[in-house]
DNA sequence: ACCCTCACCTGCACGC
DNA sequence: TGCGTGCAGGTGAGGG
């Protein structure tokens, strides 16, 4: 259920530890998990594969290897990859075992089956449909005080749906899209084409520093292969996620709960204008 | 274009 | 205790 520093976190850790590793046998235990291919072809084309690197673009884990092909991920909302050696068993919702060397194993385990899998040519990785219309990576060049100020002119939506567009904003999810509106003093029902230019500034501050705070946060960790989800599963202490009527730690007022999309946003509508 | 609802799944916390 | 309801850090489809 990760968004992007949790995604960063995991690819991170998984490439300390897989990178250089091969792949001897790969098993796909649900077929929806990987709904472009087959169980036969899934294990022939990840067969003898070796790992050159692991990395992540937006909320996607990539597995680059050696065969010019590359394992595209996404964890959804519960999907969660562990390292184990021969002594752990499998997690209840277990859809896809990597078999490493002779000791350990890659696991692949998603509670609610949302989870997506696809293996692609590393070539044409970028042109997929998975990742061709991605926004820039908020930590690039491409995600500059122009783009941002552009993309909220274009918009009429309201200004936190629009954040968790990955078209437009790239790795925020629900929880840092609300941090970033309280950051940034903005309302998040704001029309996102009604921002001026300065409060568009500050969000694209804002959405960095957030990220920043939680990608240094969970760096400072020991991370453990046999449980990445631990080290940001454990994470409390957010701005106004989850705090409804609790006070605002700026001016004290009560913390406010809507509805937008289905979904809950957090925020204090006091201090976000 | 935008907004809403539903769908994909399981599990947990809550109120009665 | 049990059972119903609504919620969960994601995303896409379909309809108004």
């Amino acid at each position: 259920m990760p968004e992007l520093p949790e995604v960063e976190h995991i690819a991170r850790s998984l490439n300390k530890v897989l990178s250089g590793q091969t792949i001897r046998a790969a098993r796909l235990l649900r077929d929806r998990l990987a709904p472009h291919t087959t169980r036969a072809a899934f294990a022939m084309q990840l067969k003898n594969a070796r790992i050159n690197f692991v990395h992540r673009r937006g909320k996607h884990i990539l597995f680059d290897l050696d065969n010019g092909r590359t394992l595209l991920t996404h964890l959804r909302m519960t999907g969660n990859f562990s390292v184990f050696g021969p002594d752990s068993a499998d997690p209840k919702f277990t859809h896809a075992i990597f078999f490493l060397g002779e000791e350990s194993r890659l696991v692949f385990d998603d509670q609610r089956h949302f989870g997506l899998m696809k293996i692609l040519k590393t070539a044409e990785l970028y042109d997929s449909p998975e990742l061709k219309k991605l926004a820039p990576e908020p930590f690039s060049d491409d995600f500059s005080v122009e783009y941002v100020h552009r993309t909220v002119q274009g918009s009429k939506k309201r200004i936190k749906e629009l954040l968790l567009d990955q078209t437009k904003f790239c790795g925020l999810g629900n929880i840092y899209a609300a941090e970033a509106l309280f950051l940034s003093s903005i309302g998040p029902r704001t029309i996102s084409n009604k921002l001026s230019k300065p409060k568009a500034i500050r969000l694209r501050e804002a959405a960095q520093q957030i990220l920043r705070e939680a990608i240094e946060e969970s760096e400072a960790l020991e991370a453990d292969p046999a449980n990445l989800e631990e080290t940001y599963s454990s994470r409390a202490g957010w701005r106004v996620y989850d705090r409804e009527g609790e006070a605002c730690s700026v001016c004290n007022g009560p913390i406010k709960r809507i509805k937008q999309g289905g979904r809950s946003t957090f925020y204090c509508p006091r201090c976000q204008k």
